[in-house]
DNA sequence: GCCACGACGGTACCT
DNA sequence: ACAGGTACCGTCGTGGCG
């Protein structure tokens, strides 16, 4: 007997259960209850293109032979596909195991005949939601039978898919059950090893509010924190679990550390499954949504060292002077003492309440990302943007009768970007700052740029019937509109129909929230595929296309910038395609007008600086708004890899001169810095130099500073790996600076080099901004000479 | 053998 | 693990000099 459900897509996966696969859906239906859904009525496949001049009849019947009796290939058939937009006869080769797709691919390669095997690395559950239409968080009616509730899966009920799940009209996110964890580990030096070092506290909250600390006894034996923790995420059997950093250390430490015990990690909604570890370092939890918001910590890159403490305190969840601090390598001490432990389960409880509010931030828009590109909640966030808008492009490829092209090794081939500007130095007042509105993607709607319609080397076209790019001179058909440019207007016509939508609720309302989330996760996607384009690893690789691309952005600022002296304006800088001008409201609207009417582009002003500051370097400057408020932008107050204590120097006189023109007070700003550096007054911490590691440390041809301090960190049994942050210190002595370079806490205040922040910290910050007013390092160090102030440098070109 | 200097490696930024 | 353009630091090799 079928009945009709609706439900909620969490997450797919597959079983192969008596040689036959089953998809499984994990979701929740209209009245809140967890569900598992079963389809074993797909089956994987791949397609076979072939030569031009081969006979795709016969390619057929030589697969057709191929078929093993064990594993069998149940369908070849001959299809009609697009690729790269050309109609073709191609064969699709359909089996019964996902795994035989895999074997099946690599013998039909060998035929003659045989241009491609496309389509053949798509994972079958992947392949189920893309043929299907699912999207993870969309609303689906289903006709099914219902199997009860099943031993094997924990859910309240399981049923057989009967027909394909059709879109149900969107309705509002159910409540789901979130969980966060956080783990403590018991070691004394270096990194902790899972086969001796204990777990001594995990920490969680939930969705409810409730925490718990697990912590272990005395002895510190960690069989019980396990134990309870496990019963817990059974017990409160979340839809998704959070954590920082828990792909890479608490999931894989939980693991290693309940197996050296001999204790299953019983996770999971699948009766009999632990989490697995896939090859990306993603930890899979089936059943459930397992994010590492660590994954998102990565992307925003305002903050600079990205520990749980400061991503929490950046976006106001947890302020770091409101919460228990404990340096991690004071962790055993803090457990040993009886006295001070209760401090430490404070400090774990106040971790796990971080990343729980942490997830509140980042949740809703990593589902909207997941519910635009289709990829799992608990993938998506792992993925590169490159990867999230590959997905994308397949599921429009699909749906457009397009093969997806394969992935192929190739080699980078670099050509030319934008325009930079030389900046006008100085400070400027009451500057305008223009922006193209995505300039590239609407570049590439306009002239239709993609692969498949760009006209390769030997093709024919009539001059009439292509754009032609400028300086370079890749041609691209006008007709029909290419796979990029449907995709294009596709993001652009959603996200407007998003934008629209979001008037009809207040700003504070969930709705508004969810849409303005929704309509950021489609931003993301229009603006990547112009690099997209240019990714070596691209299925959709065109080199001629991005090189296109930046060759009419460079003919469109160029003739902005051209009209705009014209009109008379001062142009004082611009980069890509942004541009300053002078503050002219009139000839600022002349010039959006002529970007608008002749050029066919949309020009808007971006901000007003009531002052801006430039030294004669590209891509670095200063301004003050109206409002009070300061842009510094790439100069060493904004990198991550200057000490604190420099940045914040720079960023004071960068206020200073801006708001008072008094570079007198700047100067003593910077000799009262520099006096309390040498009476020792710094904290350390301000004095921690961050570098990230690129590569292996075998791999470095030079000594470089975090190098050597990545080198002692490695010697004294820290695990040191591409992609960490090493955070070192200088200390006095003789030789290569590098030699001197230590990780921070290894270090006693005492035996920090003063000079050395002195002399390549502060000075070096100060003057970048200071030298242009004429004050030299001497000054800084306290030589007096006459007096200036900001105005005499006003407006420098113009006598 | 020492020093000045430029090339180069390396990192992080901007749009 | 989306692109190229850019600034700037420290190391290292090189050539000139003694």
């Amino acid at each position: 007997m079928t009945e009709k459900i609706k439900f909620m897509l969490l997450d797919s996966s597959y079983e192969v259960v008596g040689r036959e696969p089953i998809i499984i859906l994990w979701g929740i239906d209209e009245s809140g209850r967890r569900v598992v859904l079963l389809d074993r009525r797909f089956r994987p496949y791949f397609y076979v293109l072939p030569k031009k001049d081969a006979s795709v009849e016969h390619i057929a019947s030589r697969i057709r032979a191929l078929s093993k009796p064990k594993s069998p290939i149940i369908d070849v058939s001959i299809v009609d596909r697009k690729y790269f937009g050309r109609p073709r006869k191609v064969v699709k080769v359909t089996t019964v195991l996902p795994e035989a797709v895999r074997e099946y691919r690599e013998e039909v390669k060998k035929i003659d005949g045989v241009e491609e095997v496309l389509e053949a690395d798509i994972r079958f559950a992947m392949r189920y939601l893309i043929d299907k239409h699912l999207y993870p968080f969309r609303w689906y009616e289903v006709e099914v039978e219902s199997r009860g509730r099943q031993a094997g899966y924990r859910v309240e009920e399981v049923y057989n898919v009967v027909s394909d799940p059709q879109p149900a009209p969107e309705h509002k996110l159910p409540d789901m059950r979130i969980l966060a964890f956080d783990i403590e580990v018991y070691n004394r030096s270096g990194s902790p090893r899972p086969e001796k070092d204990p777990i001594i506290i995990i920490a969680v909250k939930n969705d409810r509010g409730e925490e718990h600390t697990f912590v272990a006894d005395d002895g510190k034996n960690d069989r019980k924190v396990l134990i309870e923790f496990i019963d817990y995420v059974r017990e409160y059997d979340p839809d998704i679990i959070v954590g920082y950093n828990s792909n890479k250390f608490d999931w894989p430490y939980i693991i290693d550390r309940a197996h050296h015990l001999g204790l299953r990690v019983d996770v999971t909604r699948r009766v009999g499954a632990e989490p697995t570890t896939s090859v990306h370092g993603h930890v899979s939890i089936p059943g459930r949504l397992n994010v590492d918001l660590y994954d998102y910590a990565e992307e925003m890159h305002e903050i600079k060292v990205k520990t749980l403490e400061e991503v929490a305190e950046y976006l106001g969840v947890m302020k770091k002077s409101e919460r228990v601090l404990i340096p991690w390598w004071e962790i055993p001490d803090y457990w040993d003492d009886p006295k001070k432990r209760p401090l430490l389960v404070r400090y774990a409880l106040d971790d796990v309440r971080s990343t729980y509010g942490l997830a509140e931030k980042i949740l809703p828009f990593a589902i909207q990302l997941s519910y635009i590109t289709g990829i799992p909640l608990d993938q998506v966030g792992a993925m590169g943007v490159g990867f999230r808008l590959e997905w994308y492009l397949k599921r429009a490829a699909y749906d457009m009768g397009e093969l997806i092209p394969n992935r192929v090794e190739r080699p980078g081939e670099s050509y030319r970007g934008a325009i930079v500007l030389e900046p006008l130095k100085g400070v400027h007042e009451n500057v305008a700052v223009l922006d193209f509105s995505s300039m590239y993607p609407n570049i590439m709607i306009k002239y239709n740029v993609g692969p498949d319609t760009l006209v390769r080397v030997g093709e024919s076209y009539k001059p009439d019937e292509v754009y032609v790019a400028p300086e370079v001179g890749h041609k691209f058909r006008k007709h029909p509109p290419g796979f990029f440019k449907r995709v294009l207007e596709e993001l652009l016509s959603v996200r407007k129909k998003i934008r629209e939508e979001m008037k009809k609720y207040p700003p504070d309302s969930p709705e508004y929230r969810l849409l303005d989330e929704r309509q950021k996760a489609v931003k993301v996607l229009a603006n990547a595929t112009y690099g997209y384009m240019g990714w070596p690893a691209a299925r959709w690789y065109c080199r001629e296309c991005a090189e296109a691309v930046t060759a009419w952005g460079r003919q469109l600022i160029r003739m902005a910038i051209d009209y705009a002296k014209k009109l008379g304006l001062r142009v004082i800088y611009g980069d890509t395609d942004s541009l300053f001008v002078t503050y002219d409201e009139e000839k600022i609207r002349k010039l959006i007008e002529f970007v608008e009417k002749e050029l066919g582009f949309e020009i808007k002003i971006d901000k007003v600086y009531k002052r801006v500051f430039f030294t004669e370097a590209k891509k670095r400057y200063a301004g003050l708004l109206a409002d009070g408020r300061i842009d510094i932008v790439g100069f060493e107050a904004v990198r991550g890899d200057w000490c604190e204590l420099a940045k914040d120097v720079q960023s004071k006189i960068v206020e200073i001169v801006l708001k008072t023109g008094d570079t007198e007070k700047a100067i003593e700003y910077v000799q009262k810095v520099i006096r309390e550096l040498k009476e020792g007054k710094i904290p350390v911490e301000k004095l921690v130099i961050w570098k990230t590691l690129s590569k292996k440390l075998s791999e470095y041809s030079v000594e470089a500073a975090h190098v050597v301090a990545a080198k002692r960190m490695l010697e004294k049994g820290f695990k040191v790996s591409v992609g960490d942050k090493i955070g070192y210190v200088i200390v006095k002595g003789s030789g290569k600076l590098s030699q001197r370079a230590y990780p921070y806490f290894m270090v006693k205040p005492n035996q920090l080099d003063v000079d050395y922040y002195i002399d390549h910290q502060i000075i070096p910050a100060a003057l970048r901004i200071l030298s242009y007013f004429g004050i030299t390092e001497r000054r800084l160090k306290g030589v007096a000479v006459t007096r200036k102030s900001l105005f005499d440098f006003l407006r420098p070109s113009s006598r």
